[in-house]
DNA sequence: CATTGACCTGACTAC
DNA sequence: GTCAGCAGGTCAATT
């Protein structure tokens, strides 16, 4: 790759840190070889890095790139707007300029069945088998993400071997659902956070975690809130009162009315500081 | 807007 | 080097 394209970060495209928003977690395909981060833009293999507020780029046009990495969000404002607690604003602190990307909906909802119930190096290890398996060739040694209808017309035996598991019936059975629906996506979109989410529940394997992140990283639902076991941990024991009982909607809800409409960017700077925020319970 | 237990598999931690 | 316990939940059954 010798040509590439920059892109001179200005305005609302500020904050902006790459390496924190392709390494938090909330994406899995991307991998970093020496300065550039290497992955696959809708069906094309893009290379990117960054120097300070320069964006140098190859492989797609810069309205994908900036669209991909929502630079035309004002994140300054967002992240003026949560309330000043300590905790938060150590995250921010510790994570600032962290994006949540556009991920392409099919790729997000498959992504997170495989996820459920396993650690970040081993959900790599399945997407990574599952797009070598599945996935159409698209040149330099990259493959696209696998299309539902792929997925959905292979055998459950095929799927089990990317290491999926019992997600496998999941992963078919959504694929064949949402390949078999042509609008879904925009029907999704239209629709408010709650009837959205439970649109998404219906799909199998995906439950009100998955939906969540589904929302939110592919649609783009600042107000939907994922409450895996980290930010459980962390709005039980910072936020919330101990010995009481919270269900998976409660501590949601008291996320969106602790930190008001854009709570799922809250939780997603919560989650890539989860490491730094000091557990409570083990004292 | 509840509670409980089974569940594929792999990467990590503690022996 | 080996091994139990655990990991970014979901589903089905139960009260």
């Amino acid at each position: 790759m010798s040509r590439y394209c920059t892109l001179h970060l200005e305005g609302d495209a500020l904050p902006f840190d790459l390496d924190r928003t392709l390494s938090c977690g909330q994406v899995f395909r991307w991998e970093k070889k020496g300065h550039w981060w290497c992955g696959v833009l809708g069906q094309k293999p893009v290379l990117i890095r960054q120097e300070g507020d320069l964006l140098h780029f190859s492989g797609a046009p810069e309205e994908d790139i900036s669209r991909y990495f929502d630079l035309d969000l004002d994140l300054e404002e967002i992240l003026a707007g949560f309330p000043d607690d300590p905790i938060l604003l150590q995250a921010i602190d510790s994570a600032y300029g962290l994006r949540i990307v556009r991920q392409p909906a099919w790729e997000c909802t498959a992504s997170y069945i495989v996820a459920t119930f396993a650690n970040i190096p081993g959900i790599q290890t399945r997407l990574k088998l599952l797009c070598e398996r599945f996935g159409e060739r698209i040149g330099d040694g990259h493959t696209a993400f696998p299309s539902p209808e792929k997925l959905a017309a292979s055998p459950l035996c095929d799927i089990r071997s990317c290491r999926v598991g019992y997600r496998d019936k999941y992963l078919c059975g959504t694929a064949a659902i949402l390949s078999a629906d042509h609008g879904w996506e925009e029907r999704i979109a239209a629709l408010p956070y709650r009837d959205a989410r439970r649109e998404l529940l219906r799909l199998p394997g995906v439950g009100k975690k998955v939906a969540d992140c589904i929302l939110l990283f592919a649609f783009h639902r600042f107000e939907a809130v994922p409450v895996d076991v980290w930010i459980d941990r962390i709005m039980r024991t910072h936020y919330l009162e101990e010995d009481t009982r919270y269900s998976y909607d409660r501590i949601a809800d008291a996320a969106r009315q602790i930190f008001g409409p854009n709570a799922g960017y809250a939780q997603e700077y919560l989650f890539a500081a989860r490491e730094m925020i000091p557990d409570m319970r083990k004292k």
